[in-house]
DNA sequence: TGCTCTACTCTCTATTGGGAAGTAGGCACT
DNA sequence: AGTGCCTACTTCCCAATAGAGAGTAGAGCA
């Protein structure tokens, strides 16, 4: 008996239909790769400072974000009732398994800055 | 002498003004990642061959993702005059550095997908 | 009474995504 | 000569989304 390949229902994110499409969808964002890095790096950190550490980052967007994190139990939220109250966001087991790979996807926007705008000055100055 | 902060002037994508900031948000991107995921494992490409290979997406986005990716020297756009036209896809160098973080985004969204419709399911159900 | 704090939540507008239809340019068939 | 067909775009339009900024809640403190 040969091992076929309609052994295991496999998710394809090649495939229109496959949830796994729309996954990839929403973590290919900014603000989730962001996110993910700073709590990755920062461990378990409050909302403010989550606010303070991704510079520019709008109130609607940060909730959003760790709303949707939240629901897809890539992060854990707290809620500490003291006065104010204090909210703090840790990554899960699974938010952690995507860490490394967000961690290298900042760092290669970081490491190749410089090449990506050479490419870009001599892209626009070849059809100028 | 110390070897102080002010050496090198580093990017960093936490910081709102600085131009990585803006190079991850157009990495991370659906269409960039199927893209370059798609060019990484299949070599050097037709239009049409990824036009199909990425199912459902539409001329408009995927020619609008080639030309940012091209302009940015993720790939190289190769223009055949035979009859009818030809145009060809592939990674550059730059891109190939790339291709296998996006891989393991790719993967993860499959192999997680589970995992991550459980978590929706039970956090839906709490506040239902 | 009213000011402060954090963590949201709401409102409004600009941008974007995607479908569908149109374009270019050249061969091939009638 | 004209009509059709092929690939690889390009344009138009509309609904959906993103994002900024202002407003809210609730409790303690002056």
């Amino acid at each position: 008996m040969s091992t076929t390949t309609t052994d295991v229902p496999r998710y394809d994110a090649f495939v229109a239909s496959c949830p796994s499409r729309r996954l990839l969808d929403t973590v290919s964002d900014k603000w989730v790769s962001l996110v993910l890095v700073a709590l990755g790096l920062g461990g378990r950190m409050r909302y403010s400072e989550l606010s303070s550490r991704i510079a520019g980052v709008s109130q609607k967007m940060l909730t959003q974000t760790l709303r949707g994190l939240e629901r897809d139990g890539l992060v854990s939220r707290e809620v500490t009732p003291s006065v104010p109250v204090r909210v703090d966001y840790e990554l899960t087991e699974l938010g952690a398994s995507l860490f490394e790979t967000m961690r290298h996807l900042k760092h290669w926007a970081e490491a190749h800055m410089d090449e990506v705008d050479a490419n870009r000055a001599a892209y626009d100055k070849a059809r100028a």
